[in-house]
DNA sequence: AATGAATGAGAATTCATTCAT
DNA sequence: CATGAATGAATTCTCATTCAT
């Protein structure tokens, strides 16, 4: 097995089990179980336990670019483009909704998590308020623009937090249609 | 020192360090400490430690009743109404906000937790809607009010969970104002 | 409630619960529990838990007397007369049977309980010795007498630990008549 | 100093250990002390205590086979035979006492414990009515057979249990002699 | 005399981390 | 490079025993 394979599928056996039992609550030696490598194979490729954590954020959480919003945005339907928006983020695919169920429970104990919650966020916004701009026909205030922005943003980290956890999970397109009506538009 | 004092001593400890470390990463003894007590008495009090999480939830948090909306209301000012809600369910208060935040992070770990949290969150949007129906003059379609609802709580308990973690915390004014933009009245 | 009442109550609960549990698996809180007295009453009574045993051996424990043998020989008919000891003995009732098992098993641990297991084997052996004496028509060797006494005694003891454990127990009635046949007499 | 023999001498403690204090009497860490070994080496090899127990039954205490019958048997002198076959089972050589002792007193409060100590009790009674078969010349009634098998393995048991209390130990010579009377041939 | 709250000395067990090979 | 045996600090939990009231 290539040394590459082994490293990533230890990334993934972490991330999976970060995301379901949580940070603290997860042996390393369940990782390495669940990853079918040796348990030293891990504290080779990952000195430190965090070095996991660290490693899942900086490897598979890019900020999300400007480029997501190219191609999402339906002109005059601000609630398909913020729905559009979310798929194309990502947060509703698995690889990517666990990751940001681990950064958003465990920002609140690790201040390395905790700037890279607070970079997602801002940049989750900013491309919220993007859409949200091209999408909306007539002029948008900037203070509503970043207030309907915000708010389909907490919806959106509420929606990942609630999805993993196995109960209902909050209606995305009714906060679609909630903050396109705010912005003037039909709900779509 | 009364028994009583103790035991709430305990209590308030866990409390806070379960907020700030999370339920896993705060060791007994550190709650025995914290409290001025002697680590035996934790466990006279709460046999097991999972004893305490689950005092926390029984007796501090108590399900919000129709009566949080009594008052609050501002007829026609929808948004208003929702900040005054949020004040009213102490959303905002310390003592209950780490409550929230603790059932918020520790929901996906432990069964008894997410009951709670599920609990905790229908109610809210119950309220939530009620507060809505009597804030808005005209008449409001029932899924808009219940999508409205859904927001704002999503907004509510981001709010709660992202001012622990000592970052920027969410526009609430900006998500009532979103919120009463998308029923019908002015944001306030 | 009696004082006498309520620290009779904490010996038979002990008795039960070492009998059952074991000595050391029995916490003092059970004990106080089955008792249905308040935990303090058993350290009021025996100020440590060892003087529950001590006390159980020293109370309910006499050493049998030769009484004991009175009026359960058969003279001709050795076999039935050592079930008639046997039975006399209380080593097949409730009580007594959970008193020797405890002696028993604890005996290896606690000096002074080992001190009581031996002379109850001894005088044990004493009285079947007798019972045999009397039983036996013919001269019988005193070698041969005390072998055979010591050989019941062993089985008498096999046999109350087996029957606590739940699992077959020792054929007693069979080992009457094994010795009775090697002392000469017809098995019965 | 090589991984098997770290193992070996864990066992050899909590052998040791079991036998003189008891199972639940001994802690892990003094195992952990008298085979010179850390205390977490412990729980490496044996996750749970239970483990090392079982370990000792498993690997320790093979169920005695037909061929212990082998070669211990004098035709003729069943008393003989009875006393050779305690020696070809071990149950006076010290290894094995301490083991037997262990289950016996143990037998009680743990289940697959107990189950060790029925089958060797089962297969000590074949192994013995195997013997007299075979010592004794004439025929041998089935049901004697079995009661005085039975008669010997209690003493057998309650020897190997009263040897290490330190106090005076049943009579072995003497019980070979009683049943060999029982069978109806000369004590030896 | 009686009690239940209190205590602290362990107990088993977990686990991140090290390191010899 | 890779690994699995090894370690010990930390953690949850137990319980005999004490003692103020």
């Amino acid at each position: 097995m290539p040394a590459d394979d082994r490293r990533t599928r230890i990334l993934d056996a972490a991330e999976e089990l970060f995301a379901e039992e949580g940070f603290d609550a997860t042996p390393t030696a369940r990782i390495a179980e669940a990853a079918g490598v040796p348990k030293g194979l891990v504290f080779y490729y990952f000195p430190r336990k965090i070095d996991l954590l660290l490693a899942l954020l900086q490897e598979r959480l890019p900020a999300p670019t400007s480029d997501a919003v190219r191609g999402v945005v339906r002109p005059g339907d601000p609630a398909r483009s913020l729905l559009a928006l979310h798929r194309r983020l990502g947060l509703d695919t698995h690889d990517s909704l666990v990751l940001r169920v681990i950064i958003f429970r465990e920002s609140g104990t690790h201040p390395e998590v905790r700037d890279h919650f607070r970079r997602l966020r801002r940049s989750l916004v900013e491309l919220t308020e993007s859409a949200l701009e091209q999408a909306v026909d007539r002029a948008l205030a900037r203070t509503l623009r970043r207030q309907a922005a915000e708010t389909f943003v907490s919806v959106m980290l509420d929606h990942a937090n609630a999805r993993r956890s196995g109960g209902p999970v909050p209606d995305l397109k009714g906060a679609a249609a909630v903050v396109a009506l705010a912005v003037g538009a039909p709900a779509g």
